[in-house]
DNA sequence: CGCCAGGTTAGAG
DNA sequence: CTCTAACATGGC
């Protein structure tokens, strides 16, 4: 007799290189982060669909993922829906071989790419999140962005409980479209910054923008509508698009991190001047993110 | 105390 | 088009 299982486990491989601890290292980077949970050697993350909210544990290999569905029954969409999320978020499809090839035109990438290999850009699959994380960190530094970050989740985001731990969802833009921006100034944001993440918590919930719809436009589009909110200027545009939909080019030249890196590397007495930057980066041509990525890793 | 931090906007020149 | 103050606060 047969018994069947309801398959909540799936085995996700990484298209070339994947290097669990140096993914693991990037998820850990903030002890305030409240949107997924690392352990020894994984991490466990909410997700929800509609209604549907469950808890996953993804477990890193050499490999790539292994992701379990834990604390109920899935629905196959949810199912297909946590696949998909792990491959975005993880980068799973992007062939890193192609960047190590490309790479090995230049010295220095190349011996970057060889110390860092696997090392992946961890995504941000959801539009609304890339865009209000990176509000959320403009002007201010790195661990108060988090602070930020903590709070703002703490009190809009659902919650999903399993085996005595909490697990949170970023709030919703339909929340954070109707509540009174004065209510984040408690939390020490800004006034302006509490103003543009409810405009851009406005845009979402009517639907003006969402994941899908900025899918299917060109950079260029997607990049023009980002800009029309109020908040979100050519930076925060660039970022979002890169974490969301990893378009490659989406990265200022002018980062004072990767001057700071090619100086360093090239031994350099002084930064490179923009065009000397342009003039490097035309080496990796379809994977800028990438060697920033790596450049910025060397620091 | 001063200055910068994964910026952006509005307003002035 | 370019320049600047304002925005709130932490970390060094």
């Amino acid at each position: 007799m047969f018994i069947f299982v309801l398959m909540k486990t799936f085995q996700l491989a990484a298209n070339g290189a994947f290097s669990p601890e140096l993914n693991l290292t990037f998820l850990r980077r903030s002890p305030r982060e409240l949107l997924h949970l690392v352990d020894d050697d994984g991490v466990w993350k909410a997700l929800k669909l509609d209604q549907e909210k469950f808890v996953v544990r993804v477990g890193l290999t050499n490999h790539g993922v292994a992701g379990e569905i834990v604390g109920g029954k899935p629905s196959k969409r949810f199912y297909t829906y946590a696949e998909q999320y792990l491959r975005e978020w993880f980068d799973l499809d992007t062939d890193l071989n192609a960047f190590y090839a490309a790479a090995t035109k230049d010295k220095i990438m190349s011996l970057l790419t060889e110390q860092f290999k696997g090392y992946r850009i961890i995504g941000q699959p959801d539009l609304y999140e890339s865009i209000s994380w990176a509000v959320i960190g403009q002007q201010i530094n790195l661990p108060f962005a988090f602070t930020l970050k903590q709070r703002f989740v703490e009190q809009f985001g659902e919650r999903v409980r399993y085996k005595q731990r909490d697990h949170y969802l970023f709030p919703e833009a339909r929340i954070i479209a109707s509540v009174n921006p004065d209510i984040l100034l408690p939390h020490q944001f800004s006034r302006q910054k509490s103003k543009y993440l409810v405009n851009i918590a406005q845009a979402f919930a009517s639907g003006d923008l969402s994941t899908e719809k900025l899918r299917e436009m060109s950079f260029d589009e997607a990049k023009e509508k980002l800009m029309a909110i109020k908040g979100v200027g050519n930076w925060t545009a660039n970022y979002a698009l890169m974490k969301t939909y990893r378009y490659p080019n989406a990265f200022p030249l002018e980062d004072a991190g990767i001057h700071n890196a090619i100086r360093n590397l090239k031994n350099m007495d002084r930064k490179p001047t923009l065009d000397e930057v342009t003039r490097y980066f035309k080496k990796f041509k379809g994977w800028e993110a990438y060697a920033t990525l790596y450049l910025w890793k060397s620091l």
